[in-house]
RNA sequence: GCAGGGGUACCCGAGCGGUCAAAGGGGCAGGGCUUAGGACCCUGUGACGUAGGUCUUCGAGCGUUCAAAUCGCUCCCCCUGCACCA
């Protein structure tokens, strides 16, 4: 092995031992500014993936480059551990569930060990020491692992009691019913997309249905689920399955008519249930009247075989002006109704679902695929477009969409309807059962519908700082839309007991919402200088808001380092936290905290996806291991990849090969730095002030993309940019050894924060002694530009580019290369031209008169006037760039003169350089005439 | 349903009024370096062109403008999040 090879895991293993020793991750509150940065941390349900590295990493580099500018970081982490991940993890280790199994097999876990895993404490406890130990240390994050904690230890718990104290005396904990998806065997579950608690049917969705009483002569209640109430005052007839068993039910002190299934749903929902023993056949019901609540009207209750017995009620009311399968049904049933028509929608007559039927050709009951297709697309049409009409009374011209719930609220109030609730699809627990929709009558929430907060919450966004601007301006959309959520749960789970209500314990969204505060304790626990039992309710009020007094010194300790660090600045966190973790977070601290502890920053990034944009997820096939791929692309390539291959606010494809391809490029950068240590000394001054210029123009662009966290503009330039400079330096035959040092010292400063382990390593190879993880940002000095050798290296390259394309046109093997510089009247008029074109003061005649004075000129007065002509046009076109470029001063001539090496060099033939001004000038096809500025012309023999 | 984001050359992806035939990377082709290379370097990669040029392109169609990948409208198509999962 040479020391040129990039031995990364080596050089990781060292500088990683070197930063842990000396606690350079750890926080210390200084006379400095101080910035508090943390991620959204991470819930404890397995091993992670080379996904979540992502967010990560953003996080460790800002730390990192704050940490290089002048600020004290604090940068801590934990885990989310309470809720269900755990505990359903450690139930899968009881039951030995053989994926399960075999995956902590192949982590290298012993029989022995995996056995503890039973108790979800110490599942928690396993893989908290995954994550710092072959995760975070691995990809060599400068949190400050003394402060490291988790959401269910003793301290933890007492401050989420505090925290729920707070909301108490801020009248944000209210109680109301709630309906939740409930197993009656395991509890609540969750209905999601990851399927975690369930078997089937996580894309169901809970549909409300308005369950309308109608009442049957006899006062018995025929309830008709809807999801459109508004469409009331259209009904025409009841539709009941003949070939149903109704049963009867005693609701409060109504007698109701319903599916058997529909009871065996409802008894959830309702408080007071009793089945009858009386049954009654649908056939029996069918000819019989009823009355449309609301309106009192009287309809007929008609056989309607498709009302399917599962869904709702099993009772459906028709309303066939609106609803096609209603319509087709009357149609074959032959009944002498009309249909009463309630909403004008554009496009359609006085029978939208008749015309829909029509269109679709349905003639029966039967054709149930068209039918939907007709249904939707009225259902569409009526919602965004149509209004009720005069069949409506009060609520005539109203918008169907703004109507709808209206109607509903009217029908519940008067007591005429109430809401029930059932999946879209079916949903099937873990343990096999059917999970149902259950009332919960005494829920507690936290009331995120509070107007005053709210608002208060709104106001504060604006003074945020917060990435990506879109989410900006979608918050306060979010904010107004985040209804009460449900706070607190009884279960099989992990999280702190709710101080109000006993043996129910708080969710784990409500406890992860204040919880950067608990770092600046959480220290001190560690510590043991501090116990858990405390940190009571006083000692919170007194060091988070202030109350009260301190009753030991260590309380005004902490007090003082908590004024220090506290706000936030940036919380990190992915995308799927827009719509639950971030407005919480945002709304405890408006609620709790005083207004200048409140969040500063957040910053969303989006997802590493498998390849097809499909979310990596550990039950379906999952991703590289994050210990695998390091080992095998080296940390530094990874974060690198993070970084640099797409925008943080876009999902980025986890793609091995591009990984590689990084990991090649560090490589190469490592090499390079070896070759130019190799390299003989030799001075160009041209070139070498290019040189520390073009770093100077680096160093700014770098850092005002990375004060933005701009990381991908930033990391484009120091690792490709500043790359393609310096090669083009070398190429062109630089050779400064001072300023290649120089140049280099500060490329590796500017690569640490995404790649500190190579910078660590390249900086030693320089001599340097001290970390470079603790050196200071280069600083960007106006003073080393030079826009003369700017402009002289953007000439160089663009008539080496020019002479490249005229050979490849010509397929001219060249001789000699004839190079005629602008004249300088050319560069005068130019200058003149843009001067006067900025300054609206063009005047075409008084230039052409001022140029043609000098006597040499006079007679190219036909050449000078076409030149100023065109150059109008042309320099409305230009940027400001372009226009600082013409006018800088520089001697053309000379500047190629002095570079005819490299062209030499390049082109393999002679090269003739001349000025047009010059009197012997070998030019035979007289090429000269179309020189111009930085435009020289060519000629090739 | 509510809300958000997109469609750019072979692929990924930047650009978001003139600097745009459109950055960067990858792939592919040719050349170089090499014992070899899947490492690295150079060149090319819309079409046409024996002089640095011209022509046609940025989902589709209209429009605004001296000027549109970029702005507006309409349409088509994709993707994502949505609360008791974190």
């Amino acid at each position: 092995m040479t020391s040129q090879t990039y031995d990364y895991i080596k050089i990781e293993k060292k500088w990683q031992k070197k930063w842990y020793k000396e606690k350079i991750y750890e926080a210390k509150k200084q006379d400095k500014k101080k910035f508090f940065i943390h991620f959204a941390y991470p819930g404890v349900s397995g091993y992670l993936h080379v996904g979540h590295m992502r967010g990560f990493t953003y996080c460790d580099i800002i730390s990192r480059y704050k940490l290089m500018t002048d600020h004290e970081v604090l940068f801590p982490a934990g885990f989310h551990a309470s809720g269900i991940p755990s505990f359903g993890f450690a139930k899968k280790v009881e039951r030995k569930d053989p994926d399960i199994i075999k995956m902590l097999k192949e982590y290298g876990l012993k029989d022995d060990f995996i056995k503890k895993l039973k108790d979800p404490t110490k599942v928690v406890e396993y893989f908290g020491n995954v994550y710092v130990k072959d995760y975070w240390k691995k990809f060599g994050f400068l949190i400050d692992y003394s402060r490291i904690m988790s959401t269910i230890s003793e301290g933890y718990k007492n401050f989420i009691k505090w925290q729920f104290h707070k909301l108490n005396e801020k009248h944000l904990l209210i109680k109301k019913p709630h309906f939740a998806p409930y197993c009656s065997n395991c509890g609540p579950v969750a209905v999601d997309k990851s399927e975690t608690d369930i078997l089937k049917g996580g894309n169901a969705e809970i549909l409300e249905f308005t369950t309308i009483k109608f009442k049957l002569i006899d006062g018995t209640i025929l309830p008709a689920a809807t999801l459109r109430p508004e469409t009331i005052f259209g009904v025409t007839n009841m539709w009941v399955n003949p070939n149903v068993e109704y049963v009867k039910a005693k609701i409060n002190d109504e007698i109701w008519i319903l599916s058997k299934q529909a009871y065996e749903k409802i008894i959830f929902q309702v408080d007071s249930i009793k089945l009858l023993k009386e049954k009654i056949k649908g056939q029996d019901l069918i000819g019989k009247k009823c009355i449309i609540p609301l309106i009192n009207r009287e309809i007929k209750i008609l056989s309607g075989p498709f009302a399917d017995p599962n869904v709702a009620s099993g009772i459906v009311m028709s309303v066939p002006a609106h609803a096609p399968y209603d319509w087709i049904a009357l149609v074959e049933s032959g009944e002498d109704i009309d249909p009463i028509t309630i909403i004008d929608v554009k496009g359609y007559g006085t029978n939208p679902a008749k015309e829909a039927c029509d269109a679709l050709n349905i003639k029966s009951q039967t054709e149930t695929e068209k039918l939907d297709q007709a249904t939707e697309e009225i259902y569409k049409k009526e919602f965004h477009t149509g209004y009720l009409n005069e069949n409506t009374g009060k609520y005539a011209g109203i918008k169907v969409s703004d109507i709808k719930d209206e109607v509903k609220n009217e029908l519940i109030e008067n007591n005429q309807a109430i809401i029930m609730r059932e999946f879209s699809e079916e949903v099937i627990c873990r343990c096999g059962r059917k999970v149902i929709i259950k009332q919960i009558p005494d829920q507690w929430f936290i009331k995120y519908s509070d107007g005053n907060l709210t608002n208060k919450s709104k106001k504060h966004v604006s003074n945020m700082n917060i990435s990506p601007e879109d989410y900006k301006n979608e918050l306060p959309g979010i904010l107004e839309w985040f209804d009460d959520r449900a706070c607190i749960r009884k279960g099989s789970w992990l999280g702190t007991e709710f101080p109000f209500k006993k043996d129910w314990i708080i969710e784990p969204i409500s406890d992860s919402t204040l919880y950067p505060a608990y770092y600046i304790v959480s220290k001190y626990i560690n510590e043991g200088k501090i116990k858990p039992d405390e940190l009571t309710v006083e000692f919170f009020d007194y060091v988070f808001i202030g109350k009260g007094k301190a009753k030991k010194p260590i309380w005004s300790i902490i007090k003082n380092d908590f004024d220090y660090w506290y706000p936030v600045d940036l919380n990190l966190g992915g995308k799927e936290h827009k719509t639950v973790h971030f407005p919480v977070f945002l709304m405890n601290h408006v609620a709790i905290m005083p207004e200048e502890k409140r969040p500063k920053g957040i910053f969303v990034h989006w997802w590493v996806t498998q390849k097809g944009k499909e979310k990596i997820s550990k039950s379906k096939g999952g991703a590289e291991h994050i210990n695998e791929a390091a080992i095998k692309y080296g940390v530094d390539a990874m974060r690198l990849y993070y970084s640099h291959i797409g925008s943080p606010f876009v999902d980025i494809e986890w793609d091995v090969e591009a990984v590689t391809k990084y990991k090649n490029r560090l490589a190469n950068i490592y090499k390079l730095v070896y070759q130019i240590k190799e390299l003989k000394d030799k001075s160009n001054n041209n070139l070498d002030n290019w040189l520390i210029s073009i770093m100077h123009r680096s160093i700014k662009k770098t850092k005002d993309a990375l004060e933005n966290y701009d990381l991908r503009i930033a990391t484009n330039e120091i690792f490709f940019e500043c790359q393609k400079n310096i090669q083009w330096y070398l190429n062109r035959g630089g050779g400064n050894k001072k300023i290649l040092n120089n140049f280099l010292k500060n490329w590796i400063i500017l690569m640490t924060p995404i790649a500190p382990h190579l910078s660590e390593e390249l900086w030693m190879l320089k001599g340097m002694k001290n970390l470079v993880s603790l050196e200071n940002y280069p600083s960007f000095n106006q003073e080393f530009i030079s826009e003369k050798d700017e402009v002289g290296e953007y000439l160089l390259q663009k008539v080496t580019s020019d002479i490249s394309e005229i050979l490849k046109v010509t397929k001219i093997q060249p001789k000699k290369i004839f190079i005629y510089t602008s004249p300088e009247w050319k560069i005068n008029i130019m200058k003149k031209t843009i001067d006067q074109i900025d300054k609206n003061t063009f005047n075409i005649g008084m230039i052409i008169k001022d140029t043609i004075t000098d006597p040499k000129l006079k007679n190219n007065a036909k050449e000078v006037s076409q030149y100023v002509g065109k150059l109008q046009g042309e320099i409305k076109k230009l940027n400001e760039n372009d226009k600082k470029r013409y006018l800088t001063d520089i001697k053309e001539f000379t500047y190629l003169e002095q570079a005819k090496d490299y062209l030499n060099n390049i082109f393999k033939c002679e090269i003739m350089i001349y000025s047009s001004d010059s009197d012997n000038i070998y030019d035979p096809l007289n090429k000269n005439r179309f020189a111009a500025p930085l435009r020289p012309a060519i000629y090739i023999e």
